[in-house]
Formats: C-alpha cells, sequence, structure tokens
DNA sequence: GATTTTCTGGACCTTCCGGTCCACTGTGGT
DNA sequence: ACCACAGTGGACCGGAAGGTCCAGAAAATC
C-alpha cells in the first residue's frame, strides 16, 4: 500500500483523533463511527488506512499512546541521577495523571483489544522500557554511593512500576491521586533511607 | 418480587454461574447468553430476577467477587499483629492472584459495567475495607513497638494497596506474580526496618 | 381443589456496529 | 491529455447481543 503525502495525513489525523477522543472522553464503549465522525473521516477511509479494521486502527492508537506515557516523563525519566531529579520526576508523574484524569486511553484500548496478539506486547514493550529506565537510575544513585547497596535494582524499580500502575487504577476509580502519591513517596522514601 | 425457595436458589445459580464463568475464562465479551447456557437457565429468568437486564446482574457478580477478594484473605488480613503474620497474609495474597492468574473477574466488571452508578461505588468500599484493614495492622505493630513511631499508616497501608493493584495489573498482562511480590516485600521491608 | 402468583422456556424484535462494496474524485507520472 | 492508482463518501449487509413478550408448568395460598 503506497502512501501518498495527503493519504499519510489523513493516516495520522484518524489515528491522533482516535487518541484525542480517548483521552477526552474516556468512554467505555468507542465505536469506528465516533472516530468516523470525530476525525471527518469515512468507512471506507479507516478500512483503506487500516485493511485489518478495528483491530489494526487500535493497536496503531495503543503505540501511539504507549509512547506519549514515556516521553511525558521525559527529560527526567532518563536522568534520575540525583535525590532532587527523582522528585521531579514523581511531580511529573503525578501531574501527568492528575491531569489525564479518569480517563485512561491505554485502558480502554487493551480492553477493546482483548486477546489480540500484539496488545499485551505494547503494554509489555512499554512497562520493560518504563522498568528499565528506573532500574539504571537506581543503579546510578547506587554506584554514586547516594543509594545504600543493599537496595535490589531489580526488585525496587519492579515495586515502583507497580505502585504507579495502582495508584494510576485507584485514580480511576476514586478519582483522586493519593494512592499514586502514597506509593510513590513510599518507595522513594525506601530507596532514600 | 417476593421469591420462593426455589426462586432464591435460581437467582444464586446464575449470580455464582457468572462468577465461576468469569473466573475461569477471563474472556473479555460476557454475554447474557453465556451466562444463559453456562447456569442453564433461560432469558426469561434472568430478567425476571433482574429486572434491569445486564447492569443489575452484574453489578450482583461484582459485590459477590467483591466479598470473595477479602474473606480469601482472611483470616490473616483481620490479624496482622506479628511479623509472622504480615508473611502469612503475604503469601495468601500472593497465592490468590496466582491462582486465579490472568483473569481478573472484577476487572472484567468493572469495565463492562463502564459508568453505571453503584459500580464504583462496589471497589470503593472494597479497596475502603481492605485498606482498613492494613491501617489496622499497621497501627497494632506500631503500639506493640515493632514498627518505628515515624511511619503514617495512611500512607503506607495505601502504599501497599497501590502496589497490589498494580501487582495484580501486571500479573494480567505478564502473567507473571513479580512485580506483585515485588511490592508487597519492598513495603513490607519498609515498614519492618 | 381452585385460584392466584411465581417460575421457566424460548421465539421474536430492535438496535448497534464492524465490515463490505462500489461509484466517484483527486492527483501524480509520462 | 491521458491513465492508473490512491483517496473519499456513503449505502448497504449480516451477525451479535440486550431486551420484550407470552404461553405453559409449578408452587403457594386459601
Amino acid at each position: 500500500m503506497a502512501l501518498t503525502a495527503k493519504g499519510q495525513a489523513t493516516r495520522r489525523r484518524i489515528i491522533e483523533g482516535a487518541a484525542a477522543y480517548l483521552r477526552s472522553d474516556g468512554a467505555g464503549g468507542v465505536t469506528l463511527d465516533d472516530i468516523r465522525a470525530i476525525t471527518g473521516t469515512s468507512k471506507g477511509q479507516i478500512f483503506h488506512y487500516f485493511p485489518d479494521g478495528k483491530d489494526e486502527l487500535f493497536l496503531a492508537v495503543a503505540r501511539f499512546e504507549a509512547d506519549r506515557v514515556l516521553s511525558d516523563q521525559q527529560p527526567h525519566l532518563g536522568a534520575l541521577t540525583s535525590w532532587p531529579a527523582w522528585e521531579r520526576w514523581r511531580d511529573a508523574v503525578v501531574a501527568r495523571y492528575r491531569a489525564q484524569g479518569r480517563s485512561c486511553p491505554l485502558g480502554v484500548l487493551m480492553n477493546e483489544l482483548g486477546g489480540t496478539p500484539g496488545a499485551q506486547e505494547v503494554v509489555s514493550a512499554l512497562v520493560d522500557q518504563w522498568q528499565a529506565h528506573l532500574r539504571d537510575g537506581i543503579a546510578e544513585m547506587r554506584q554514586a554511593g547516594l543509594v545504600r547497596s543493599e537496595v535490589d535494582a531489580d526488585r525496587t524499580s519492579a515495586a515502583l512500576i507497580a505502585g504507579i500502575q495502582g495508584g494510576v487504577q485507584m485514580l480511576r476509580s476514586t478519582g483522586g491521586v493519593g494512592h499514586l502519591e502514597a506509593a510513590l513517596d513510599t518507595l522513594i522514601d525506601h530507596l532514600r533511607r
């Protein structure tokens, strides 16, 4: 399938429009017709650019959103080399999810995609990269003597990931960022002492 | 709606059958027809016992499953008065979710119910009770001098809840209990030192 | 035993939604 | 100017799923 410049623009418009819709509304049932209406396209176009239909489109949107998750944490996430840097990262995460509110684009996409091959792969890749950054940060802090040497970078970064995920989930159901903050603060405090 | 003994039995059969189906399969799209087939009932019966249809039935199932979550952690969760007790509770949680595997009945129900009033209330009530048990446990440990007094029982219990939720979510997407264990162990270790 | 109420079964309806199809338009290459 | 192919619009289809309805069986009440 050869795409002209116009074609690429339309394809992007569909993906970004769908992503924006998910972010704003966060409603459960997202239909192709919703996306069609919002992006000002037609069924024909959607299936022209995503021949495998809904799954293929949603997977593309999921990849797009997954990228955003990490880039929204930069540059902090990539340079966790001092306590102030950790604090800035913590604040960036809290701010990002507070702004996102109850809606969770990736969550909606994952449950829409269900068992589709490739769906879990996207989230796995995201989590792996995320955790790797944290692990690197902890390792650097330890080498610099800022974190005591008994700390297991692997397990602690895994705990942080779990805490964040759970905190976000609590945000989805309660609307508050309290759990997210508690998890981040407690775990960073654990690193610190 | 007056229910005879037979009627109550059928009603329960529907709820428990649906719950068992969710637990075993964990598939995304659960339909009334699935439940009808599995519980050996008919559409007429489902709407007889749950006049508001799918939402009412699923809400009942959600309540049933939410009860299980806490009772599966007993008696450990109710008596977190020593470090061995905390360890037993930790093991019970890990075992419970390892057994549950990737399927997550409550998760499926919540996303099926979406924004239905009462749905988030069920999960909120569950989380509140859960966290209250942990908070009480931490408070008792502190009174007994087993936990240092600077520990904030509220925040630490919130962090534990977040860690567990996130760990379970990781279990759903990766199939492993590593994140759950890391979160529990790291946070309990934080209490301990 | 009669009657009223509950229980059960399943045919049927309606809506929604993903997906197909085809005709038409624009565009880029020669 | 022509032509091939990408882009666009929207009518239409088929199946799935929630929900309605009613007739008949079973059970409770008197």
